[in-house]
DNA sequence: GTTGAGCGTT
């Protein structure tokens, strides 16, 4: 083979331009980047497949798809592409994995007036984004609002932006916070291993009957058993036939019946998160400094 | 029938 010109273009069918080879045949990248500066490399469509075949490239050089370049035309290869291509797939699983750890929490709602109603505060949050959760706690015997209560949404970054700010709710300013109850969760971390294949339901509703919750847990994988004590506890068991399953809902909140229950481990005596909060009911300094910064961190990941 | 920092009927 000797020296002479490849038809080269940035496409297919856009006007080429000739590049002189080397002696031995072979082109150089440099000598192809001079005029499209950024080549990587060179391609061509094949008249055999139709299909586009990259050319061989070693250390800079570019060879011959067979004993001659032919009179093909020759289409460059610029990096962009492929790292665009890069970027978009990067950004796509970015946002996977946002959406995967950045699941949103229920926030509680502090300082409510007394007669605000669920309806009310439904209202209120929708206008920040979608509200998929509320609750106005009050005394069971009277019905009277305690003051405070909970929401939750659809998407983190109105959680981040509710959270971010005072909210005046039928002429009382009031703050929405993190629950204490997550900090200890995560605290819990990578849990110690205690493979249960059953998990606490806590904070359920009466209305919520063995059949929802099976119905409901169905979703996660085989439920083996739901049990819910009688008389109402405002607590349920339920069983999973495979232990992850059971462990991955731990620290889950989860709407059920448009109420929000709490899975955690079943059977934890010691070291559990609720022990703790029953024998420490926040007096001690050191859980105080805890609530305090637990009220100015967003949530971790937990898996 | 009241109240105003807090924490969700385990």
């Amino acid at each position: 083979m000797s020296e002479c010109y490849i038809r080269v273009a940035e496409d297919e069918n856009e006007e080429p331009m000739e590049i002189p080879s080397e002696e031995d045949g072979t082109v150089l990248l440099s000598t192809v980047a001079a005029q499209f500066p950024g080549a990587c490399g060179l391609r061509y469509r094949s008249p055999v497949s139709q299909c586009m075949r990259g050319v061989r490239l070693v250390e800079g050089v570019l060879h011959a798809p067979d004993s001659d370049w032919g009179n093909l035309v020759y289409v460059v290869n610029y990096p962009k592409d492929n790292k665009r291509k890069m970027d978009e797939m990067d950004a796509a699983s970015a946002v996977k994995i946002k959406r995967g750890i950045q699941k949103t929490s229920d926030l509680i709602v502090l300082g409510l007036p007394w007669k605000t109603s669920e309806q009310d505060l439904k209202d209120y949050f929708s206008t920040f984004g979608e509200v998929i959760m509320v609750q106005v706690k009050r005394d069971v015997k009277t019905g009277n609002s305690k003051g405070f209560g909970f929401v939750r949404f659809a998407d983190y970054e109105t959680q981040i932006k509710v959270m971010s700010q005072r909210h005046m709710i039928d002429g009382r300013w009031c703050d929405c916070k993190l629950p204490n109850s997550k900090y200890f969760l995560e605290q819990a971390g990578p849990d110690e291993p205690m493979r249960s294949r059953k998990v606490f339901v806590g904070r359920c509703t009466e209305d919520m009957t063995a059949d929802d919750l099976r119905q409901f847990f169905m979703q996660y994988g085989e439920v083996t058993d739901v049990f819910i004590p009688k008389p109402f506890r405002a607590f349920a068991f339920v069983t999973f036939a495979d232990d992850q399953v059971a462990q991955s809902l731990c620290g889950e909140d989860l709407i059920i019946k448009g109420t929000s229950v709490h899975i955690s481990n079943a059977e934890p005596k010691h070291n559990n998160i609720h022990h703790l909060f029953s024998n420490f009911p926040g007096r001690s300094p050191s859980l105080a400094a805890m609530f305090e910064r637990s009220q100015y961190q967003y949530p971790s990941s937990h898996v």
